[in-house]
DNA sequence: ATGAATGCAAAGGTTTTGCACCCCC
DNA sequence: GGGGGTGCAAAACCTTTGCATTCAT
């Protein structure tokens, strides 16, 4: 049935349907400072070994990124940035998402239930997700047993591991239990 | 390193690029006769119960869909459309990728290396699949341990399992046999 | 005949590029 | 002083929408 199709519409901006009805949550955290001097340590290193420049947009781009939990999209960021620092161009934005990436700062994660990629910070474990199709909220796992079948399989076929994503599309438990 | 970072210009069209080399395979079977009035019916079944209905230009690209092996963009069905029936607006063809991924006869897969949403025929087995980051190649896996630890994982936590997107990132063996 | 599907063109939204200028090493 | 980095604006892309028309049932 196509009774529910989720998101459907062009307006992919702001709001976050929450369709079974959990409430938003807020998980706080941001990095530290001492955490922060050390991925700033990261990137300079980074730069250096690519010849590129340390510059004082890079990272505030790369302190907002690090400093926010959870995960969003490269739109998410680029309004963010707007929001916070109103001359900075778009375009530095897009061009740092990829020097970020590329540094092991930023990871692109899994698309969500409407067919955005997603990101997060790497300032956390490797783990993977379970996104909830009703309310869109993402929830993450971890499983070693899964994870070890992943690498025996790829050397099995003579690949050489760079990286993968797992992603359990699901309704939470949410619904369920309120009714 | 960023030394390559793979397909970063914005012509995002045409070439697929082989930088390990990897010479292109052309996997054929494209669906029979038989089968395809057997998804004829599905469809029919489907548009009926959800009071669309079947039209000259929907069986067609839902025949293109069926008659493609592998996996495909948006972009390339559009393509392909236009190239074969050059009158058929993109507007349709986008419209109907979404009845048909409704009808299931279309499955959005994977985010390819370049960040693409990609689709294959919902006339394949169930699987995963393995990408290469270095030619873009896309192999296919499976492995019911892993499916299972899934399903167990997903039930301990109260969720309500609706799919699944396992992709590994890694090179492929040609590279390295190569030299 | 009535609601749905289509084609076209226009609009929307996101991401990339070109270019002049600036800044750091 | 050269190579990157930045902002701005324009371009490129992909996808969705509005509308008049045609089509399926």
């Amino acid at each position: 049935m196509a009774s529910e199709k989720l998101e459907t519409s062009g307006k992919r901006s702001v709001k976050k349907k929450l369709e079974c009805g959990r409430p938003l949550q807020d998980q706080g955290t941001p990095s530290s400072d001492a955490k922060l001097e050390r991925w700033k340590t990261r990137l300079r290193e980074y730069l250096e070994a690519n010849s590129l420049k340390f510059s004082e947009p890079r990272w505030k781009i790369a302190k907002l990124i690090l400093s926010t939990p959870g995960h969003f999209s490269a739109q998410d960021i680029v309004k963010k940035v707007s929001g916070l620092y109103p001359d900075m161009g778009s375009a530095t934005v897009y061009r740092n998402i990829k020097v970020l990436s590329d540094a092991k700062i930023l990871r692109e994660t899994l698309v969500d239930a409407s067919g955005k990629v997603v990101y997060e910070s790497f300032d956390e474990e490797h783990h993977d997700h379970i996104v909830c199709v009703d309310c869109g909220e993402i929830f993450e796992f971890h499983d070693e047993d899964i994870e070890q079948r992943q690498v025996a399989l790829m050397k099995k076929r003579g690949f050489e591991e760079v990286s993968h994503r797992h992603v359990l599309y699901a309704h939470c438990s949410y619904l369920t239990k309120k009714r």
